[in-house]
DNA sequence: TTGAAAGCGCTAACAA
DNA sequence: TTGTTAGCGCTTTCAA
């Protein structure tokens, strides 16, 4: 195992001073083009690496985004993730991550853990639990201790920091008052997301969409589908879909979304001609379902990008405020739903 | 914001030196319970927390491992990365990731970046275009400089070192025997991956698994889907069910064998009644299809945690020889193949 | 039981 | 243009 090379040994081999070989292979203008060159070379010869751990003690930084992450298994999430390391990667920054699978304990450790000059800053998304028992002060001491923070997905009013948002409310209304253009009257909304916030907003966008479309609100339509395994879903929508002659169903996530269309088809009825799908989270699971689901996207790549973008922002120039940014859903139309037809103009 | 504390700050408040701080913190035997008690409680009550890349660097270790990953949205290696998160968590490690999307450059560049001194190991899957190129010398050179790498899933006999793999020729070989035995005489094989090494030993087990049950090989039912874009998949399988009557398939990805089950649905035909259908990689869509598609298991996240033990074993104490671990794969049956009825003892 | 001092590998202010 | 030196925050040997 060969020896690591350091700008001590450079020095000695090349006989000039440590500080001169620093400057060096900083390309700094102190040094001559030929004391440079020569240096240069060597050090590419012998492999030379500047040990990352000196580096980042001196200057005070990892150039390492800690990403916090509920659930790597989400294909949202991992879309996020995606999005994030393309990113943090051209900007020349390396991303730890971790998984709290949602819990309070895990995701208050992690960020414990990595406060200590491991990494700059955090991009995260609440963990359930956290939601839950709105516990919030591990973020605020991290920000106070001067790591910035930016959140996305799930974020809370209760930190202030720089925000990612997707548009829940408007993405909910605008997949609900398509149906209702498909001529839906009896519109279902499966519900997943227990104590999430992004869960209410998208209730209540379906709730405003009905409204605006003098459709009245059936309390029986909404299920709360949250804590159920997906294999017991077909168990509660089935009932649902039978007794109400639903014609239109809303839900908070693509497995309960492909499980209302496999029994939509069990039950005999024909997709989109008798009911017409969409779900949330543009996944794996829409592309490949049959018919293939019709959902609200939420652009999770986007949405990684535009958060390390702003993190870096933030660590490169210290002084910009915090903002919150909301990244549009997009009605993907795919099949389990009725093509809209404009009437004329 | 508040200032960091640090081990000086402690030694002047409390008016003792900085090493006596530091053997405190470090819990010490050299220093009396009193102010080992005194400089601990201080340190707590302060929210200190020693600064990580100044331990690294004294100790000469990151307690971070460098995972390299072909594409985090595919889900047996998000499963993989989750095993292995958990893992690394749970022994005090941290992961730093990076996705390399299949691209040797990236692969290359990653290794170099992090190779100063940021990770202790590596625990990756060799990117397809590497494979493709056999260009293995970052990997021999990462090892040569004292950094230990554990491959997994896509692996290489031409770099010795450490690796967890599936038994792909086994679990190849089981599934197509599993369909010989519920009377498949026509069993197509769908091929998604390409140079990979791992796609051969799937196909070779297919191919051994017909001869061992006297099926005579018909070259007309493997198809190459490798490069073709999913949603092009029915246009190929389609024409192979409809001619040759085939009554099985086995497909190495999932994607591959959804399309075969809602094409085989579109040809009218019942399944598991008429064709029985196997697909690699336990993963969402098979959980999701109708019928549920029975798979070929790699457990991924068994093979993470495998991964990052053996790392950090073999961090841990530098010596131990070089293994190969062989992760077994299990048929999980669900709906897409019939029930094995086993004909008394 | 405590403290002084060297050093991990690097940067940068200052001196030569 | 090059070198000396101090110091980032911590550990550890050796001396007190």
């Amino acid at each position: 195992m060969k020896q690591k090379m350091t700008i001590k040994q450079i020095a000695q081999t090349l006989g000039v001073s440590i500080s001169t070989v620093s400057k060096a292979l900083n390309d700094s203008h102190e040094i001559s083009e030929k004391t440079k060159a020569k240096i240069q070379a060597f050090a590419k010869e012998n492999n030379y690496k500047p040990n990352t751990n000196a580096v980042n003690l001196k200057n005070r930084s990892s150039k390492t985004i800690g990403m916090i992450i509920p659930n790597m298994l989400n294909h949202f999430f991992a879309q996020v993730f995606s999005g994030a390391e393309k990113v943090a990667n051209e900007r020349g920054y390396k991303i730890i991550t971790c998984v709290t699978n949602e819990s309070y304990q895990k995701e208050a450790e992690t960020m414990e853990m990595l406060s200590n000059g491991s990494i700059d800053g955090f991009v995260l998304s609440i963990a359930e639990e956290t939601q839950m028992k709105k516990k919030y002060s591990h973020f605020k001491e991290a920000i106070e201790q001067g790591t910035p923070i930016v959140m996305f997905d799930r974020v809370t009013d209760a930190v202030d920091c720089d925000k990612i948002i997707t548009d829940d409310f408007d993405g909910s209304y605008h997949a609900t008052d398509h149906l209702t253009k498909l001529q839906c009257k009896n519109i279902a909304f499966l519900s997943t997301l227990g104590d999430l916030n992004i869960g209410k907003y998208r209730y209540n966008g379906y709730i405003e969409a009905l409204a605006d479309n003098n459709i009245p609100f059936n309390k029986e339509l909404v299920i709360d589908l949250t804590n159920v395994y997906y294999k017991e879903y077909p168990k509660l929508i089935a009932p649902l879909l039978k007794k109400h002659g639903v014609d239109g169903v809303i839900a908070t996530n693509e497995a309960s979304a492909i499980s209302a269309i496999n029994v939509a088809k069990e039950q005999g009825l024909s997709i989109p001609e008798d009911i017409s799908i969409i779900g949330f989270s543009n996944g794996v699971l829409s592309r490949h379902s049959s018919p293939k689901l019709t959902t609200v996207s939420q652009h999770g790549e986007l949405i990684g990008k535009t958060a390390v973008n702003k993190l870096i922002d933030k660590l490169e120039r210290k002084d910009s405020p915090n903002t919150t940014t909301v990244i549009k859903t997009s009605l993907v139309e795919r099949n389990s739903t009725k093509k809209y037809i404009h009437l004329h103009g």
